[in-house]
DNA sequence: GAACCTTACGCAAACGTTTGCGTGTGGAAA
DNA sequence: TTTCCACACGCAAACGTTTGCGTAAGGTTC
C-alpha cells in the first residue's frame, strides 16, 4: 500500500528541498527547466495531488460549499441541490450536503460543523423545528464570523442575509385564479399549519384570490394539517361528501392523496372535481390523472443560491454589505387533473 | 465581523502560551484550576471551536465519509444517504455527497478531489458510463492509497473490496414468481440495456423463474431500454396488443409508464394485466392502483455500507485485509397491481 | 542553607502546503 | 585577480492544532 505521496516524499527521493518542488510543479522560473522536468516526471509517476486539508488550512478557506436541507429523501430539495452542484462545479467549488432531518438541534450540529473549517459558505433551508423555536442564533453566528450564508425556500424573514425563494402566496394565487377561470367556484384548499412559511403563505394566496373574484372565505374548506406523513385518513375525512368542485392542495402528497381519497369516494377527477397541487415532481407528473401544479422551478433555485453565494465568496468587500432577495418564478403547469 | 478566534488569540489575550490554552481546553491536570478555569471562561465567552482542517491535519483523519452516486434526484439513492447518514452521525463522522450525474469523467474527479484530503473512505455507486467503459483505476487508486471504499448497488466484480448488494436475481425470481403464482403465464419484461449490471441480473432472474416453471423464453416478450428517460413511445409501441397477462418492470418508472401506456390501450390494471415493479418509490406507492413491488431496502443499504466502512476506518490491521460482500435482502410488496 | 520534589507552564515539532527572501556557486566583465 | 550579477536553489514562517518533554519558581525536607 503506497500510501499518498507528499512534497516532502517527493523533495526527500530527488534530494532537493520541499520549495523547490513546489516551485517546479508550478512552473516557476526560478526552478531550472532541468529540474522541473525532473520534479514533474516524478509527481506524475507518484501521481501526486495536494493535500486538500493542507492547502485549506494554508488558504483559509476550503473552497467548498456547504447545503444544509431538512430532507434528503424530497424531491424537491434534491432539485435544488442539482442546481448548487452545477454552478459550484463550474466555479471548482465542492459541495458539501448535510440534512437537519427537520430537527433544530441537528441543524445547529451540522452547521456549526461545517462551520468549524469544513466549508466557505452556506445555503440553507431551515428545519420545521427552527421556525417553531425561531431560535436563529447559530445562523447569525455563521454570518458574524464572516461566512455567508443563503437562505431558501424555508427562510426567516428576521434573519438578514441574501435569500432565494418563489413568490408563495403569488404562486397560490395563480392555482387558484386557475381553477376560478375554468368555471370552479367552491375550492377547499389542503394546507399546512401556520408556522410552516411557505403554507402560511400560500393560504394567504389562496385567500387573496378568493377575494378579488368576490367569493368569501369558509371556514370549512380550509384544512390544515399538521402530520404531513399520515394526513389520508384526515383528508379523507375532511373531503367526505363536502359541497367543492377543487382542490387546491399545497405540496404535492396532498394533491395525490386528495386525487386517491376521492378516487375511493367514487368522485372523478377532472369530471366532478379539479385538482391544482404545487410543487413539480415525480408523482404529479406520473399520477392519472396527471396532475396540474405550480412548478418552483427547484434547479433555477439552486442556481441563483450558488451564484449568489459565490458572488459574496469571492467579491470584495463593497458587495460583501449589501443583501439580495431573489424571487423565483413560479409556473402553471397544466395537465389533466384540471380541464377546461 | 468578529472573525473565528484561535487558540493563538486566546493565549495572547490571556498571555499565557498557546499549548496552555490547549491543554487547559482539555482539562489537563499539568494547568493549574484557576488557568483552566480563566481559559474555559474566555473560550466559552468567544465561542471557540477548534478548525476543523487543522484538526484533520494533524490527525491525518477528517472524519469524513464519502458518498458517490449517479444521480442525486434519485429517490432510492436519497434512502440510501439516508441509511448512511444515520450511522455516520451515530459516530461522530460527516457525510459528503457527490454527484457523478452518470459521467465518468466527473466520478474521477470527485473520488479523486475528495481523496485528496476531504474524505477517510468511500460510499460509491458507480456511474453508468463507468459500467460501460470498464475503467476503474480511480477506484483502485484510491485502495491502494489506503483509503477503503465500500461499493453497493451498482457494483464491479472486478474491483476487490467491501460491497453491499441486493440479490438483484433473486428478487426478480421472486418477482416473477409472484406473477405466475397468481395465474399469469404470459409475462413481459421491461429491462436495460445489458451493460447495466443491475438490469442484467434482474433479467436473469425473470428468465431463470420461467424457467423453474418451464416456461419457454420468449425474445418477443423482452424489451431491453437504452434512453431511460424517453422511455414512453417505446413501452407503448412494445405492449400494443402484445398478447400478454403481465409485466415485470425492472424499475419504477417503466413501471408506471406501463400502467400507463396500458391504460390508454385500454387495459385495466391488473384485471386484464398485472404490473410489478422494482425499487419501492414514491411513485408505486402512490399511483392508482398502487404498485405491487420488490423493495430494495435502501436506507438498510446504506446502514450496513456506512457500518462496513467505519469498521474498515477504525478497524486494526488484521480486519482491514478482508473484504466482505453483504446481500440485503428483498422483499415483496404486494399492492394493487397484480391480485389473485 | 543545600538538595530535592512539585507544580505550572512554555518550547518545539509535526501535519502538508506556499512564497518572499536570503545565499552559494558559477561565469562574465573589467 | 577582483567585482558583479544571474541563476538555481534552500530557509523559514505561516495556517491552527496537539503533545512530549524541558524547566523555572517555589516549597519541603534534613
Amino acid at each position: 500500500m503506497k500510501r499518498k505521496v507528499t512534497l516532502k516524499q517527493i523533495a526527500k527521493e530527488l534530494d532537493v528541498s520541499i520549495s523547490t518542488v513546489s516551485k517546479a510543479l508550478k512552473d516557476s522560473a526560478e526552478i531550472s527547466l532541468d529540474t522541473r522536468q525532473k520534479v514533474k516526471a516524478f509527481a506524475k509517476l507518484y501521481n501526486y495531488k495536494p493535500n486538500n486539508i493542507a492547502l485549506s488550512l494554508k488558504n483559509r478557506k476550503t473552497k467548498t460549499i456547504g447545503v444544509i436541507i431538512p430532507e434528503i429523501v424530497h424531491h424537491f430539495f434534491t432539485t435544488v441541490i442539482g442546481g448548487v452542484e452545477k454552478v459550484a462545479n463550474e466555479k471548482g467549488y465542492n459541495v458539501i450536503i448535510c440534512s437537519s432531518n427537520n430537527s433544530f438541534d441537528k441543524e445547529v450540529i451540522n452547521l456549526e460543523m461545517l462551520a468549524s473549517g469544513s466549508a466557505d459558505g452556506f445555503i440553507l433551508s431551515v428545519a420545521k423545528e427552527t421556525q417553531l423555536k425561531k431560535d436563529y442564533h447559530h445562523i447569525e453566528e455563521t454570518m458574524s464570523q464572516g461566512m455567508p450564508v443563503v437562505l431558501f425556500d424555508r427562510i426567516i424573514d428576521e434573519v438578514v442575509c441574501d435569500k432565494v425563494i418563489i413568490d408563495d402566496a403569488k404562486g397560490a394565487q395563480t392555482a387558484t385564479n386557475h381553477l376560478l377561470s375554468i368555471g370552479c367556484k367552491k375550492i377547499a384548499i389542503l394546507t399546512t399549519v401556520d408556522y410552516i412559511s411557505v403554507g402560511k403563505l400560500r393560504t394567504n394566496g389562496y385567500l387573496r384570490a378568493l377575494r378579488a373574484y368576490d367569493i368569501p372565505e369558509k371556514e370549512e374548506l380550509i384544512l390544515k394539517i399538521e402530520d404531513i406523513d399520515n394526513c389520508e385518513a384526515e383528508i379523507s375525512e375532511f373531503l367526505k361528501d363536502k359541497d367543492i368542485d377543487a382542490v387546491f392542495a399545497v405540496n404535492e402528497l396532498f394533491a395525490v392523496t386528495a386525487a386517491k381519497v376521492l378516487d375511493r369516494q367514487g368522485k372523478k377527477v377532472p369530471d366532478d372535481i379539479a385538482i391544482i397541487g404545487f410543487t413539480d415532481g415525480i408523482l404529479s407528473k406520473h399520477f392519472i390523472p396527471s396532475l396540474t401544479t405550480i412548478s418552483q422551478h427547484g434547479e433555477d433555485m439552486g442556481i441563483r443560491a450558488a451564484k449568489l453565494l459565490i458572488d459574496k465568496l469571492e467579491g470584495d468587500d463593497a458587495v460583501t454589505e449589501e443583501y439580495r432577495t431573489v424571487i423565483i418564478d413560479t409556473s402553471l403547469i397544466e395537465r389533466k387533473s384540471t380541464k377546461k
